[in-house]
This record gives structure tokens, sequence and C-alpha cells, in this order.
DNA sequence: AAAAAAATGTGATTCAAATCACAAGTTAAC
DNA sequence: GTTAACTTGTGATTTGAATCACATTTTTTT
């Protein structure tokens, strides 16, 4: 692999904090670092699961094929762990994750990130940590989704990348429409009625793909009553 | 807590193959083992989350209240860990657990349940193992049920119901019709004319509760295409 | 066993959102 | 710089499933 070195890396994940220094010398020999450019395909559904993927900076899509069109499953900004889930639960990858921005990530050896999460209570608890809270979001989500309609989804949608991703009530919607609509359960046209009833309302402003919130108060009251 | 008896526990979970003698010793102290009747909340939604529990045996329903109505998440048997994502994420119960049939339980502090984690990396890695599958089931139900429509995601709970938690053809649904559908995510109505159309066409006999698979290659096929 | 409460099935109606259809704008390719 | 390909917005129509309304059955309580 690759050589780098993961000892002085300035980008360390919680969980590394808990790596001794031969851990982290083991971990140099068993990764490497990536770079990939807007569009390209960092991990891809179906393909064998050899490598949890360190993302050091950037902004990648979770996706997957499903039985009509394809899912956006989540949105997930530097630094985080990919594909944990799918390398440790299965043999071959169960979705997709693709840049959104020039990424810079390190892929990990399967194998040798299950030895160091056997070896290592503490770094498994961070990373359990993570899980966890994954998985909640994700409940949580679900849930929205199917009882709220469609003005409460895309307003939790904004709401969400506005404070969770660019933490700014301005900023560049990182999806095409269709993507967007692709996150948010819909389709194309029906999201776009609805941004241009919200423009209309001076909820939000749209040009292009920047976004600014003008109207917190109001789109978060559309969020909570659906 | 009440006293009982790990070590000789006969229904051990996974993970504590890997406990030592001293954390099984441990785990006796700080664990208590309780009974549930049918319809008993084993964990509470928004309650304070301290304790993890391991399901000895029955069957629960994992379900929180959404912003219009009730959602059941997932339906789980024994052998299982309950509890963890929220446990171990949040400190409030982000989801209620309640018994569908009787069932035993023991209860394990958060703190030592922490611990044990991040003193033996072999149990947090089972742990992880079950956290990572859980994940990918969430993910490709959250896809199905977004993208298929009614029948196809009725058929699709049906099979899972047999494939998963009875192994059997015919057995009895656990659930109230009104709780089938905040499981499947649609109205106690909308589901009734589902199933009175599979009755009608010779998929499924239904019996009150009890559900037999006539036509599996048919029921198969209206999961697959939706 | 009778009465009350809860669960279930079924028809009529409504509605949110998907689909269809097409125009306009934007980006990429030659 | 012109053509082609893709993306986006918007109106008209359709439709799957929710809602409303009520009868019937089943379960629970007294």
């Amino acid at each position: 692999m690759a050589k780098h070195n993961c000892t002085d890396c300035k980008i360390r994940s919680v969980a590394e904090n808990f790596l001794s220094n031969d851990e982290f010398g083991s971990l140099e020999s068993n990764s490497a670092e990536v770079s990939f450019k807007k569009g390209e395909i960092i991990i891809k559904q179906n393909a064998l699961s050899l490598n949890v993927v360190y993302l050091r900076s950037g902004l990648v899509k979770i996706h997957m094929a499903g039985p009509a069109k394809e899912k956006i499953l989540r949105l997930v900004k530097a630094p985080s762990y990919l594909g944990i889930p799918t390398t440790l639960g299965n043999k071959i990858n169960n979705y997709s994750v693709t840049a959104l921005q020039d990424t810079s990530v390190c892929f990990i050896d399967a194998n040798f990130f299950k030895m160091l999460i056997a070896g290592n209570g503490q770094f498994a608890s961070e990373i359990i940590l993570e899980l966890c809270k994954n998985e909640l979001f994700d409940q949580q989500r679900t849930v929205n989704q199917e009882q709220k309609q469609l003005p409460g989804r895309i307003a939790d949608t904004f709401l969400c990348m506005s404070e969770r991703l660019f933490d700014n009530d301005e900023f560049e919607v990182p999806l095409s429409r269709n993507e967007l609509a692709d996150l948010i359960g819909t389709t194309r046209e029906s999201l776009s009625r609805v941004l241009g009833q919200f423009c209309k309302e001076n909820i939000i402003s749209l040009d292009g793909k920047i976004m600014k919130i003008i109207d917190r108060p109001k789109l978060q009251q559309i969020c909570d009553l659906g």
C-alpha cells in the first residue's frame, strides 16, 4: 500500500486517540490514502467489502439502488468512518458511497480493522458509540419520513443540512434536484413545487443550488407540524 | 439487585462467550433478572436509559411515538440485546420496548456494560457485529418501505415474519391489525383491504391472528415487484 | 350472562403526491 | 459558437392510499 504516515496525521478520528504507538505503526502498513474527485465512487454497492474507509476531508453521499430507484440514505462529512456496517456485517457492500466534493480518504484493511477492535476495547467503544448514534438518527429519520408529509420532510432536510453539515443559514446544496428528491424520498417534480412554494412565502431563497434560510422559525414550524 | 447466577446461565449471548470468569462474576452483581407479561413495557421512551437489556426468552416490539402516530420499528425475538443504541448513544430512551409474549430479560447496568466493552475487545466485536447487521437490515427496510407500494410491503413483512421469527409457513401474528399497520407503515383500513385481497387470491389464509402462507412464490413475487 | 369496550372489515369519498407532458434554462461536447 | 445532452420548473391528469363513516365481530369487564 502507499507509503504514508498515520502517527503524525492531523485528522485523527476520536477512536484513534485510544490507539497505542504500536497500533498506529501497524495502521500505517495496513492502510492507504486515496483522493477522490467530486462524483467518483469510493465504495461500490455489490462489490466485495474489503476495507473500512476513514473519511479525512470532504463530503460524501451514502446511497443504494432500491426496488424502484436510487435512494440516498445519508450525507456524511469528514471526519467519519464509512462502510463499517457493510464491511463488518456483510461480505459484499450493501450500499455505495460517492464523493460530493473532492475528498481524501484512508482505506483500512477490513481484517486489520477487526483486529484493532478485538484488541482494543476503548477503540471499539468509540466505534460502538458512532454506530449507536447513527442508528438513533436513522430511526428518527425513518419515522419522520414515513409520517410527515412532503413540506415537513423538505423543511426537516434543509434544517438538518444547515445545522449538521454547514452550520450556516446559507449554503450550497451539494445535490442536484433529482438527488435531493432521492434523499427526501419524493420525485423531482414534487420537490420542485414545494421549493417554489417555500420561496414564494419567503421562507427560503434559492439561486440555483445556493440556498438561504430566511425564516427559520417558520421552516421549523413546517418541520414540526409535518 | 436480585440474586441470580450468570455463570451457569444456559441462555448466553454470543458475546458473553468471550467473557472471563471474573467478568461473569461482576456481571452477576451488576444485573437483575426480570419477567414481563405480554403487553408490559420493558423499556420506556423518554425515561433515563440506565440499563442495557438482554432478552433471554420471548418476543418484543421496539416502537416509538412518531410525529403523527405510533411506529413499530422492529420485532425482536430472544436471544438478543435490547436498547444498546439508545443506552450508549443517548441519556434518555429514544424508543420503547414492549413484550409481545411473556418474556424473561436481564437488566444490565449501563456503566458496567460500557466497562465490559472497553475492557474486552472480543466482547465488543460481537456487539459491533450485531449493531452492524441491524443497521443493514434497517436500511434495507427503509428503502423497501419507501419505494414499494402497500401489497409489496405487506408481502415483505409476512415473508420476514415467516423466515426470521417463526421459521414456519403457519404462525400466529403477534400483533393486532392496528399494530401490524404501525409496523408496515399504513393504516388499519388499508391493511385490511389488502389482506382481504390476498385471501381471495389464495395467497394466504387468515383465521383471526393465525396466518398461513399458501402460495409462497406468489407472495415473494408481490414482494419483489413492489 | 349481560353489558361495555375494543378490534376488525368494508364501502364512499377525499387528497397528497406521482406520473405524464412539455417548455425553458443550463452545461457539456464537438 | 452552434448543437446536443442534461437539468429544472410548471401545468394537467391519474392514482394509491388515507380518511371518514358505520356495521359486525371479538374480547373484556362487571
